[in-house]
DNA sequence: CTTGTATTGTACTAAAGAGTATATAACCCC
DNA sequence: GGGGTTATATACTCTTTAGTACAATACAAG
């Protein structure tokens, strides 16, 4: 009843960090995708049993889903920084660059979850494969939205189609991500986002 | 010991077609990828039984890599005949219209298997992965191979790193299949080539 | 028509998949 | 310290996975 009840501290307290175990998770459908992730794989990784997992995350989709929610709202994230940039310009060059550099970071999982989670799957995927479709749309959406704004804060020419540069934009970084995974260096990721960089409306 | 013995008709001839059979499980695969494509989804579309499947193909890794070949080598494939354009930003703009034209094509699965086929994979797909990054590879290869050509018969200027002009289409290229594989429209995709076009270095 | 060869369908195997039952252990509140 | 509550580890379930054994069948060559 206590309405102020923070962590209800009661029963057997869990032996493992909640976010950890999470970060422990994405890594794993970081690398192996969906379908491509075994539970075997999942608890060794996150280092705890079947039923921990089970009543701390629900069922695999479940886990999937906050390995995905926490993957967006990551400290190094680089989507939600760029759209912070002052002008249209400065948050393509910021996202694709931030995209370049993000994606073959070695100190993770190389390439993108939101694309590489669940593109090609089995029925089993279908419904997490259909939410990174709709969180990707979402996310070309912001974009499309932030050069709307740029449109009338006056550094984005009116004339410029708002939704057809996010599209280009977020193409790009897709494409970045598939290299990224494929291997490719941060320089050659860069300089591929310098060239994509070419396309983009300049003001001055 | 007849050498010119064709087709090798000893035996029970074989009840199906196997390049129909084969184009079947190219399918299932460009719509699966290699983990989500059980033998129960690739021997119900190819319309026989598991032995038939093992005794034509070999096994499941073999069909997928017999299917990638077919794939590569369709009449209907955009890469090789943009490859044949006269200069290198024809080459560029052939290859982009072509992959968005097709990739979005619905007359069968969206994307790229070449792609799609197995990004995040498991242990079990490692190997078809890493055939699928070489080919990839080898693709990107053969357009910085042609800027090459382009540069010496001159429709390219010198100061172009054809190397990193064919990593920046081949990048496109890769984003244009995700978006696809997201049910991206053929108008849609067209877009982003010519807007990725606008990077191209145009000779006149 | 017999013999040899290769394919076919059914039925099987062994392993791995996701998810759960249960008994035990660890904590808070009273 | 006892009772209620929750997490833990082991051991289990049932389904699906990739791959195969085998007997029956269909053809070509002789």
């Amino acid at each position: 009843m206590s309405a102020v009840s923070c962590t209800a501290a009661v029963g057997r307290p869990r032996a493992f960090d909640m976010q950890t175990a999470l970060e422990k998770a994405l890594d794993v459908f970081w690398t192996k995708g969906y379908d491509g992730a075994s539970l075997s794989d999942l608890t060794s990784a996150m280092g705890i049993n079947k039923p921990s997992l089970y009543s701390a995350f629900g069922n695999k989709e479940q886990l999937f889903l906050k390995a995905i929610e926490f993957y967006e709202s990551r400290p190094c994230g680089f989507f939600k920084p760029a759209l912070e940039q002052p002008t249209a310009y400065e948050v393509a060059e910021c996202m694709l660059l931030g995209a370049a550099k993000s994606m073959s970071d070695t100190s993770h999982p190389q390439g993108c979850v939101m694309v590489q989670g669940a593109l090609s799957c089995s029925e089993a995927a279908a419904g997490v494969k259909e939410v990174l479709i709709d969180r990707r749309q979402q996310s070309e959406s912001e974009v499309r939205d932030r050069f709307e704004l740029a449109k009338n804060q006056g550094d984005l020419s009116k004339d410029e189609d708002s939704e057809a540069l996010a599209r280009y934009l977020c193409t790009v970084i897709n494409g970045i991500a598939i290299q990224a995974s494929s291997g490719a260096t941060e320089k050659q990721l860069v300089d591929v986002a310098h060239m994509a960089l070419k396309s983009f409306p300049r003001n001055s």
